[in-house]
Parts: C-alpha cells; structure tokens; sequence
DNA sequence: CTCTTTATTTCGAGGCTCGAAAAAAATAGT
DNA sequence: ACTATTTTTTTCGAGCCTCGAAATAAAGAG
C-alpha cells in the first residue's frame, strides 16, 4: 500500500552486482581498477563480485586487451562480457516489416533476417508464423559456440502493455490485445517483452549518445503514425497502462481532423505521413486516412513543398504547427527537454522547423530556459534495434544473472 | 552517468528503518506484531529496529493504548511516535494569505496562525517579514513539552524549484526566483522545502483517501490559476526544473486568449476564475486579465450560469471545454487517471462537467478503459496544508531520523 | 498454582561492504 | 642477475544487516 519494498541484506550484492555489469556494458575491457574507479565500490567488493561472476561464467578475464603496457607494477588484466553465455533475439514489428536479428550477450550480431509481410491484411496467425519462421531460421543455423537464447525483445509499432507483454492496439494490423509475449514465451520457453518502439528509439540513443540524451528527453517518430519514447529523470517514463506515451494521441484541435485511431484532432491527425498526404490530395480532413502511404509519394510530396507555395507546403506547415503544439504543452507538463526527431519526418524538418519553433518560443512564460533542442534521424530501424537489443541485455544483467530472488525491472515485467 | 547509486549494508537498515516509521505514520497506535504484519520484516528485525527508535526518542511505548484486552497471552503493546522529538512549521502562501501551522510530530497541530496580507504589491522583503513575523510569534508561544523546531515546508502557488527550494514565478506576487529556502533556512537553522501548492494537494489526498489516491492520479486545483499535482506509479512526478506540472499552460488554443504568464492560449487562459469573469465582462480574450477575483464576484456569475442561457452560461462552457482539452491530451500521454478538482472550480462543477466529459470521451481509441472519474474538494486550503505537513514529517521520518549519510529524498531536496 | 497462549527478545548463522594487510606480478635500477 | 619499487588484486577481520529458532515474558484458563 504505503509501504513499499522492504530490503534485505542481499539486495545489496544485487545492486552492487548489477552496478559491475553496468559498467562492463558501457565499456567493453575494463579492470577490476577501472570498475572500482567507475562505480565507487571498494576493491575488496569488486574482487569478489567479479570473482563470482568469472565463476558463473557470465564475464571472462581477456589476456588480449593488453591495458597498461609497459608500466611499472602488476599488470590489470581487462575483463568483458562472455558474448557465449547467452543469446537474445529481437524482433522489430513495422508496417509491411518484420526484422528479426540475434545478439550474443555482449551484443554483437550473430545472425539476421529482415522479411517484408503485408502486415495490413495479416492476422495474427500470419504475423505470429512469419515470426517463427525466421526466429527458428535463425536459431538452426547459429554457430556451436553460441549461447542459449535466454529472451525475446520485441519492439512494435502501437500500443503497448509491458505488463501483459501485449500489443493492444496497431495501425499495421487489424488484430488488437495481441498477446505476442505470452505465445512467444510459451514457443521458445524464455521471457518475452514486448515494448512500443519509440520506447526503443529513447532507449537506444541513452546508449549511443549519452551525452546529449542521458537524463531527460523525447525520442519523436514521425513516420506511418506518431509516437514519443520519453526518459525523466533518467528513467523511461511509461504510461500507466499502456507502454508508450502516445504524444501522437494528444488534442491539437478540438472537433478537428480523422485520426486513424477514430478521434479527431489528435495531432497525428495533422502531422502523419497519411495527414500530409490527404491534404496534398485535396481531400477532407474528415476523410479516411490511407492506410499505407510509400516513401517515394512522400518524398515527392516533400519536393513540391520545397519547391515553393503550394497546398503541399501549407500541408507540412500544418503538420509542424501540430508537432509545436503538442511540444509546448507537453514542454508545460514537463519543463523543456531536447528532442529527437526520427523517421521519415524527421528527412523533412527543413519543412516543419519554422513552424515548430514559432509555436514552442516562449514555452515558460516566467523565463525559464526556452532553446529549443532539436536532432534528427531519418532512419528509425537500427535505433529500434538497438533499443530491443540493449533492453534485452540489460534485462539479462538484472534479473537472469542477479543471485537471489528475482523481482521486476522498473521497465518492463516478464511473463 | 549511466550508473546509479552503490548499496551498502545499512542502506538496508535505513529503508526499514523508514518502513517502520511509514507504518506508524498510518496507524498511530501499532504493537512490534502489528508491525510485522504491515511491512512484512521479520519479529527479530522489527524488535531491533523499535528498540533502536525507543533509545533515540523517536517512538514511545504506550501503556494506555490497550489494544489487546482480555486475550489470552502476553499482550501486545502498543508502539506510537512520540510527537515531542520535534516539531515542524508549514507555510502555505496564497494570493492575499499567509497561513503557517505548528505541528508536532505526530502531526497534531501545536499553534497557528492565518494573516491576510496584500500579496500582489509585496516586495519578496514584505513577504518574508509577515512570515517571520507569523513564525516567530508560533515558536514563542510553543508549550514547553514541544519539540525542537527542525523542519519547514512551504506550499506557494506559483512555479517552484524543488532542488534550490526557490520560487521561480508566481502570479500572487512581483518579484521571480524568491530563494524562501536559503532565506528560512538560514533564519530558523533548520532544513526548508519549497513546493507548488498542488503537488501539496496530491500528497494530502494520497494520505486521507488511499483508497482512490494510490497509484497514480491527479489533483487539479481550479483557483486563480490552474495548477496541478500528479501522483505516477506511487510517485510525486515533477517537471524536469520546476516542482509542479503546469496543467494549465498546456495549449488550448494556438493563439488564443491572453493568460496571465503572458502566452496565448493556454488552458488557463479560458478556465480560470479571471478567464472567466473577463468573458463575461464582455471584454475582449485578449485583454489583460484582472490580478484578483473575489469569491463573491465569481459565485454571482457561477449563479447566473446556473439560472440559463447567457454569456456566463458560455463562459463555464469554455471553461469546461479547454479542461477537457487538456484532460485529453494529458491522458494521452499517461493513460487515463482519477482525478481530483480542488479549489473554487470544484465548485462549479455542475457547470462544466458535461463539457469536460464530452471532450474526453474516448480518450482512448484502442477501446482502453474510458471512465472518467472525478472527484470534486471545494476548499483548498485543508488540503495543501495538510500536504505540507505530510511531507515535512516524511521527510523526517526518512532524512533526519535514519541512521547513516543522509541522501536526498525524491522528492524534495534541503537546503 | 500450573498450563496454555501470545508477544517480544536473544542468539547464532550467513550475508554484505569496507579498510588494512598481504600477495602477486610487472618494471627500474644497480 | 637480483633486489627495490610500484601497481593490481586478493585475503582477512570488523562491523553492519536480516532471519529462524529458541528462550523469555506476561497475560488468561483451568
């Protein structure tokens, strides 16, 4: 109730266990010196955490990475992560796209296939067996040495429940309450998680560039629909039920524009690839929105917005003031924070930028801080994979290989 | 960076330490076996760490309590917090009102003191004085049996900074970036904590009604501005600088009515007692608003909302409509929460429920669960007091009475 | 006045981290 | 070639912590 958790004394190994993996992850070769340097622990708890670990097998002692030659003293001897104590599977589920990769435990690619499915007319069924199909692929041909699969990470595109490790609602397939993580689970005998993907998208750019995503940020996707991964207080910031906070989702204007999701006025409704492309069109706003739109029509589209005046520029003039409405309320919410902008929006920021900007300026009104930081990726998919990857592993360092009784991550719950 | 903290042995002893008190906290009169049930340690811990709070003065054993009469056994004997190890001061500040309060540490009020005082022409010095003034005139007249003076909380409305205890910007006064905390703390000697008032609202609401303030909801308080407190996942959630998530500058109406901060549009802008009667005054949206609005005032024009049609009739229409704009983009973010409507908006629910509500409607669109629960607390003032409160004797409870360093609560850090 | 029941404390086992001391493994110097 | 120096890593004991089992305390029941 009030009461949250107690502690025992060996809640403290875990902690400090976790901490040593931490930095292992962060740095590849590190010394027992280094990871006492890193972490603050003592070198008496860092001997015998890493004395464990070497004898479970989760991390190695590597003679190679010769760290401080020619120096005077005794040597440090680097340690690493095992790549062979564990293998993981993620699977990226997008519109007409399912990629699905094997990572070692150190994280490097073991094994690969990408595989366009026509998602939109596909059942669960389908999806679940072109899922498998691959996964087993992949399983069958991995090298001897490799490790067990130990957990599934699967990174989708729509609404989310982490607890359940369900897909509750997709624009890419018209099935709902998909519960891919307990079919998965049941399938291959491991946990499964299964994440919103702009959830990954925030957690892969913490890895890549903790310098300018470390404690708070948003991770926009601009593509197909509209979605925000958000880190607070250098934690994910997930809804209550839901997994993803469905910034597409957000009222931009009253009784305005169909949204795919059956409201009006959210402002995915204004700013989506399907929005851009219904007004080019000279359609409705009211007008059922296309279900798939190519790059290719897209990036026409852009051409003819940057080509001058046009009822195509007024389309991204719009789709920017909608992305800046919702910024500067949700910047209200949360005081402002750098944003990523990524996918295919985020190849056309040069036709949204203005708008964006005019809308955000002055976002405190009592003088706090109102720059406005912006960076763009065009290309979402390795950040999707790189944040199921590294989710994954984290996962694996928490829980499969934290002695003692295991508990939930603040992430995501396993089934 | 990446890493977080590094557990210790006593961490552990710490948080115990601090459920135990917790437990106390919500039950006033607990026996060692009660405790037990409640936190789920084990007798021998329990008997450890009470007999530790009993040396240090912090609990007392209570003969009086019989709670456990006329049972066969040994009786139980009833453990309570001894409310003279300290006592500690609130200060709430409100447009034209001062109100501090002595508690002890049981949290029974000890003395008191309201004084109205022209909040919107006073220099931070003007202000500082009447508080002083107000505490000094308290402490001299504590009973001597009173505990030491060693903490206060402040509830301002206005925005605040929780790290530096500082008032960055408030609407019932002048100046900006009021640092109460450095000034009191260096006055009184002891640790002081500034926050919003709402944030205040939700911890007291989280304490009296468990029931349907658990996990995560909010307390919007619809007063001379609109302001709000949000309780996620059984935590106080705070923007990134600021201490209070500023609900009512969300953006309604990209360039719409004139608000009180100096932007346009936002939610506050049309829903506030002011926003209201410069409605009804028929004067222009854009038009400087009124610094105060008095209750007679406004009830007159909630009465004749009430008797029909008319331009006050619409006036709470909007009202209605732009809470229920923010309602719906703030459950996207989050999901759908109960909420609480605080202050003189509370009210006049009846007249803008129907407008909030249909706005609202299907906020989710996947077909999540769309009851929208309210709850309405017309008078304000309990409430923020009695947040303030609960939050000085938690910190207490966590900070000065836990055994070791002391390290900073989420909540609020001490000067 | 003894038995039963319930509450609380005591005691020992098994964790954990840490500082100090010891051991290990290299270079520097003669 | 051999000792001194330097740096890394391990070992050991002190001092925490929680917990289960046993002991003790304090009542009512018979």
């Amino acid at each position: 109730m009030l009461i949250d958790e107690i502690a025992r004394p060996d809640d403290v190994r875990r902690q400090n266990r976790r901490l040593v993996l931490a930095a292992l992850r962060g740095h590849d070769l590190l010394s027992r010196t280094d990871i006492v340097a890193q972490t603050g622990l003592s070198a008496s708890t860092v001997s015998a955490i890493t004395t464990a670990l070497i004898a479970e097998g989760i991390i190695n002692e590597s003679r190679d990475g010769d760290v401080t030659a020619n120096r005077r003293g005794r040597p440090q001897v680097a340690l690493t992560l095992n790549p062979e104590i564990a293998t993981i599977a993620t699977v990226e589920l997008a519109l007409n796209l399912a990629h699905t990769v094997l990572f070692d435990y150190k994280g490097q690619v073991i094994a690969e296939e990408i595989r366009r499915i026509p998602t939109l007319d596909a059942t669960t069924d389908d999806l679940l067996r072109s899922i498998g199909e691959m996964l087993d692929t992949l399983l069958a041909t991995m090298p001897a040495n490799a490790g067990k699969l130990m957990h599934i990470s699967m990174g989708v595109q729509g609404v989310t429940d982490a607890a359940s490790a369900t897909m509750l609602w997709s624009p890419i397939t018209p099935d709902i309450n998909v519960a891919f993580g307990e079919i998965l689970s049941a399938r291959y005998g491991v946990s499964v998680a299964v994440a919103n993907d702009c959830s990954m998208i925030a957690e892969a750019l913490r890895w890549t560039d903790p310098e300018h995503y470390a404690e708070d940020f948003a991770a926009i996707l601009l593509s197909h629909g509209i979605g925000m991964g958000l880190y607070l207080k250098g934690k994910p910031f997930l809804g209550v039920q839901s997994s993803g906070a469905e910034f597409g989702h957000m009222l931009h204007a009253p009784n305005g524009a169909l949204c795919r999701c059956g409201r009006h006025g959210c402002i995915e409704a204004y700013a989506s690839d399907y929005a851009i492309l219904r007004k080019t069109a000279g359609l409705d706003e009211k007008s059922q929105p296309a279900q798939d739109v190519d790059a290719m029509t897209f990036n026409n589209v852009a051409d003819r917005a940057r080509a001058g005046e046009g009822v195509e520029r007024e389309a991204f003039r719009k789709a920017g003031q909608a992305i800046g409405s919702g910024l500067r309320s949700l910047f209200s919410l949360i005081d402002p924070i750098p944003i990523a902008l990524v996918g295919p929006g985020a190849g056309v920021f040069d036709l949204i930028e203005a708008d964006i900007r005019e809308i955000v300026s002055g976002t405190t009104g009592w003088g706090g801080k109102p720059d406005l930081t912006i960076r763009c990726y065009p290309d979402e998919h390795p950040l999707i994979l790189q944040g199921c990857m590294m989710t994954s592993l984290l996962h694996l360092d928490t829980q499969l290989f934290a002695p003692g009784d295991l508990r939930e991550t603040p992430f995501r719950r396993v089934i």
